[in-house]
DNA sequence: TTTATATAGTTGTCTATACCACTAGTCATA
DNA sequence: TATGACTAGTGGTATAGACAACTATATAAA
């Protein structure tokens, strides 16, 4: 099972079986798993890899430690990330629905004071504003407007628009994103937005800002996402 | 700096240290730390212990490494944890601002199926059912729907319920909180809504369902909130 | 000037060992 | 019966050292 001469790591390699033997089921919530001396003799490596491997489990919330007594799977979280959550995209495909985007208006303009100041750009620096309608399944279900830094971005077209802009940034860029800030508040729809969302002037709708940075701190999005109340809930999964 | 007599382990005390130099701006986001090495020979400790310091706080996104570089400092996050979207009590309290509740109703009735069903308990097993109007400096931010297995929770009285529930049930059960599943849509206000928080039928309002565990996954409380939309917004805060 | 090549320094992985702190059960004692 | 001491087993902390993988810089060669 576990394979010395691999170049994977080894305590990767017993991270991805105990992972394996919880989602096949062969461990299951509440059980305990075997101690950390039995897997550093059964696989012959040292007690340390094991807890190196065991950590990462910890750490992401699939096992716990009593000390004293063992460790044990913990009950399963329902969503695997907090991922789904930033991006419509991959929220929708991860539940195996169909989307796709209409981009209303793609343009290059100056940067007000906010978006300045959310961006950590000048004023008046060019950012693209893009418009865009989510749909799921053909139907509407957000209404979103972002603004991209243009230097950053540039070369960004329509077409990639319609698509995922977060992976035209990671490849753009080269730089994986780390962290998002976002603001969810209710309100009530507009005349604009309930155009475009096809619902009543005044229909509850759940307003979304989103602050999306690379690792390293750089901003790379901001985002105002307007979403049909009767059509999208949101989730979150928080951990302690 | 470093006490190695000291019952804190000493991973923590560096841990804490290299904290607290982030915190007074003596290392900055972007600068590089010391190597491993040379906090190894400055605290003359092993350079393993080190490493257990710093991954703590590469895990919480305080830091970040690059191999073959070094290790940096990463953007500060605007929000510390997760932990204050959990709580009312602690999310306005990180604050500084008062808070209170208003009990309105203190029952003990006979779960439903869909409370059964998020409870893991069986339909017509007893829940408490507490009904609290939550108030920030005295003004109605929620009115909010707890129920909790009395029978896991017995001996609770109104007065713990008009403090934190949250405290209750760590001390009563002896076992920390794990992780809370949280639903958020947006809706409208209907009469009861409406007249508890002081707003008019029909106003933009969020509503907030939270299902929280135990970190052997009980579950030990179901809580259906609502705010008010022109005094609540909710931040989120994600890495990957 | 450009292109390899070495080299020093960094984090990444891994070992073997030791002792501490905590838990749960056993067993002797009061 | 109840209490306390003991013991085996668990995870928690810590050490010292080794080699691998990667990055940047300096140096030598084309």
């Amino acid at each position: 099972m576990i394979d010395k001469s691999s170049p994977l790591p080894i305590y990767y390699q017993l991270e991805e079986l105990i992972k394996k033997q919880i989602e096949t089921g062969e461990l299951e919530p509440g059980d305990a798993l075997p101690s950390e001396r039995e897997y550093s003799e059964t696989y012959q490596i040292s007690r340390m890899t094991v807890r190196q491997a065991v950590n990462q489990l910890v750490q992401n919330g699939m096992l716990y430690r009593q000390q004293g007594k063992g460790t044990f799977v913990a009950e399963r979280k329902i969503e695997k990330q907090l991922l789904g959550l930033t991006s419509f995209t991959e929220d929708m495909q991860g539940r195996g629905v169909q989307t796709s985007s209409d981009v209303v208006e793609f343009n290059i303009v100056l940067a007000n004071a906010y978006i300045a100041g959310q961006m950590q750009l000048k004023k008046k620096d060019p950012v693209y504003e893009i418009k865009r309608i989510r749909l799921a399944e053909n139907t509407p279900m957000a209404y979103e407007i972002t603004y991209l830094p243009a230097t950053l971005l540039n070369g960004l077209t329509k077409e990639a628009a319609a698509q995922s802009i977060y992976r035209y940034i990671e490849q753009h860029l080269n730089s994986p994103i780390g962290q998002a800030k976002q603001t969810i508040e209710a309100s009530a729809a507009d005349d604009v937005e309930a155009e475009y969302l096809q619902i009543a002037k005044g229909s509850p709708i759940l307003l979304i800002e989103r602050n999306t940075r690379l690792k390293d701190g750089t901003p790379v999005e901001l985002a105002k996402s307007v979403y049909r109340a009767d059509r999208y809930k949101f989730k979150v999964d928080i951990s302690r």
